[in-house]
DNA sequence: TCCCAAATCTAAATCGTTATAGATCGCTAC
DNA sequence: GTAGCGATCTATAACGATTTAGATTTGGGA
């Protein structure tokens, strides 16, 4: 097989080749209405046979369309595959389309504002993907007012308004409240994500209505959040259960808060299955190895990201439509 | 704070503001030799109060320079977020350059030279990073022919002749055999990733020579690799184990691999600590909660991530000087 | 026979950047 | 006095694509 360092073919090449003119070509291959029939047949045989890719930064540059989405990262603490995931899913979901995936990260302590900002300053992308995303997000709240077209993992109080993409965390907190009262418990306590999330909101709010039901007892564990390090969510845990001695049941919200929560409880002298359930939703098949007696729903992030990946394509080609969205149930494992 | 829906500034904004040519507004910015101080003074300070930040597509469209880097990454079925420290790293020691990340992903089933020479004959990016290499990559063999700046986390038969970065895997076949045998194993398996790879064969190479100096018994576990899917390597392990009683060492080469090593060694009955001691490096430090008894070694991807990412930029920025390498050892934990 | 419309194609301009060659200026040297 | 030179800047073209307006051909109707 030859190195083939002859250079990339162009509209110019196949107009040479065919004898017609560069912008005959170009609206033959976009399929317009005032090329023959024939000349289309022609142009795209031609194009097909010497293998005509269009070159981007020629489309970028008379178009101003990137064909890049963009997904914007948070860089955490977490131990399992999560983001690889919804980064692999996006990808894979992008990869038969004209579209790139490019990954802009940012860090915990930074402004979530900037790379948002950044990318539509220097018109960096043509779509945006977000996570963690706050009930009143700020960043959401910018793309829409700029009417960027974006996906975002999770919903805020516009949901209406945006492509979203969510798992239903109302009945994840809802399942976890009753499965724990169902085993026996009655002092049930939440690890949760920042109160400013949306999900951390819908949690509670489905553990809350499911406790109403009965006659257990549940808190959020105050001055904690899932979104720490490791460390010191097992630290928090552990100092948490010591002070109170009541606690039976936790709700983690993740494989790393689930992980960290049990090295706490069992630091705190506690006894999973026994003196303590946790109750978690994981994204990696996981957890029940690492302790038997955890129990777990599953979020699929595959499916988010290959969703999100067309919802935000659809964001970018069909703007007027009604934004993409879906909500996924906690499957029992 | 505005929206600013005015049109982003270019070369041509800054020469109409200056009185100048956009060609010499360029030369200016470039710092070209043939641009007086004064002038370069005035047209970068337009510049910086006007925040002007060159076009992508124009820069590319004549440079030929994308300004972008790829990372070439195979889906796998890791559960620890390996990928996504390597991906956040790369993509941070990225953001105060020129250069973008982009992920290219391909999956298990798939030919490895697909995605490299897409980017390399849709000149999609400047440079690319790869992982999971082997002994005789042909993607390597491939780029290094067509003299293509890259990077490579791993180590291939032609190291001398391109940037890497590995770890030392060598010496972590070493360490792990040694500290197995000064715990009192003496039949030792180690499961080993797809022996094509490079870091098997050093794995393996470290554990023979440690093993050659004791009484021990060294072995690789036959028809398997730590590459299968976490299922496939706990029926594995446990069928292994069931059948080899003699077994009293275990060396996995990741989380994964020590995850349900693990759990297939409880499977066939075995108690980590007594019966069995497992050995395994890790990402994210988080092996020693999942099973206390389990040794391990952290291997540092974020390290990696950022010098594979200043090694591709030298590679495509200083062609001619001597590849950046490095060689990192186990961190004892 | 002639003209207009429809169908199909071409020419020119444009997006933002840089490379190449050429222009202008003041000064020195002969 | 002027050729020559260095220093500094400008003009033009080009990268590959699309858009707009205009050109050409063909056929139908009067």
């Amino acid at each position: 097989m030859p190195d083939s360092d002859k250079p990339r073919p162009t509209l110019r090449t196949i107009a040479e080749l065919s004898g017609l003119a560069v912008p005959t070509v170009s609206r033959a291959l976009n399929d317009a209405p005032d090329i023959g029939v024939a000349t289309k047949e022609k142009v795209r045989a031609i194009a097909s046979q010497i293998g005509y890719v269009p070159n981007r930064a020629g489309l970028r540059l008379r178009t101003g369309k990137t064909n890049v989405i963009s997904l914007v990262l948070c860089s955490d603490h977490e131990v399992t595959d999560h983001t690889g995931q919804l980064v692999s899913s996006i990808a894979d979901a992008l990869r038969d389309t004209r579209y790139h995936l490019i990954v802009t990260p940012y860090f915990p302590g930074e402004d979530p504002m900037k790379p948002v900002r950044y990318i539509l300053e220097t018109g960096s992308a043509d779509a945006l993907i977000l996570n963690r995303i706050e009930v009143e997000d700020p960043r959401v709240a910018y793309l829409l007012r700029r009417q960027f077209p974006f996906a975002t993992y999770g919903r805020t109080k516009w949901r209406e308004q945006h492509p979203y993409f969510d798992f239903d965390n109302v009945a994840f907190g809802r399942i976890a409240a009753q499965e724990l009262v169902r085993s026996g418990r009655r002092r049930i306590a939440m690890l949760t994500p920042p109160l400013t999330q949306n999900y951390a909101q819908d949690m509670l709010k489905g553990a809350r209505e499911a406790i109403a039901q009965t006659e257990a007892h549940f808190e959020a564990i105050p001055g904690s959040s899932s979104d720490e390090s490791g460390e010191d969510i097992k630290e928090h845990i552990r100092d948490f259960l010591l002070r109170r001695t009541d606690i039976d049941g936790i709700i983690a919200p993740s494989s790393t808060a689930a992980i960290f929560a049990s090295v706490g409880a069992e630091g705190a002298g506690r006894v999973l299955g026994q003196d303590l359930d946790i109750f978690a939703k994981e994204a990696v098949p996981f957890l029940q190895h690492f302790r038997h007696a955890i129990k777990v729903v599953r979020e699929d992030v595959q499916n988010a990201g290959s969703f999100l990946a067309k919802a935000a394509i659809r964001a970018i080609e069909a703007p007027n439509k009604a934004p993409s969205q879906d909500i996924i149930s906690p499957k029992q494992v």
